[in-house]
DNA sequence: TAAATATATCGCAATATTACGATAATAAAT
DNA sequence: ATTTATTATCGTAATATTGCGATATATTTA
């Protein structure tokens, strides 16, 4: 118990849900936010710009970085952070398919 | 430690979060789209149709609710689950704004 | 009134998430 | 080579989520 089930699930389902998961959090919409726009950034602006640890930092970037929708380029010392347009767009289809596709709403019974 | 330091973020940040929260759940996604298929629907089809048990059903449907994007009438012994229109297009909203706010996307670094 | 039906809530176990200090890893600068 | 700077990872504590059986609640039917 106290697992998700996913094998009941379609894999639409699943991933849409994976994907939502990743940005249902304030500091991560914190960090896409200031990543866009400053265009790009280090992982130090952002542990100045929101005032959580280093550690904390990193961690939300992995799980951003775990849909893709974020990538890092590797400058000396310094990791720059920026968002993957492709994905960016890919995210925002599926989720315009959800909302778009279901769109003959009525009110209850 | 291990609690979401919501006062550090804005309002607005913390509201999406939790919208997105209450989304990213593959039962949670397929509550909604099977409600919208059958324009209405009660508890008792999802457990049939979702596979997952009774109790399992309702909590879930109580964390739609928690956001408002569902609402239920009492029918007799049975509870009519829909989608509240203006809740539905109100976060339709708010992800577009997040989506079309933060257009201007370049490449990395 | 009693039985049947549908839903909500409680309590619990398993697992996941969040945050952070400490430490490791990597590259630049001295 | 050593120090400095930046980021990633490990380990851990506190809390949250997920799922379900059991039970409570409410309405309908017999």
């Amino acid at each position: 118990m106290g697992v998700t089930k996913t094998e009941i699930f379609t894999a639409q389902q699943n991933h849409l849900a994976l994907t939502l998961k990743a940005l249902a959090h304030p500091a991560r919409i914190a960090i896409l936010q200031h990543i866009i726009k400053q265009n790009a950034c280090i992982c130090n602006d952002l542990v100045e710009e929101l005032g959580l640890a280093q550690a904390t930092i990193s961690q939300h970037l992995k799980e951003l970085k775990s849909i893709g929708i974020i990538k890092g380029n590797i400058e000396g010392t310094n990791v720059c952070y920026c968002v993957d347009e492709t994905v960016w767009q890919q995210v925002k289809k599926d989720l315009n398919s959800f909302f778009i596709d279901n769109v003959n709403i009525e009110e209850c019974c």
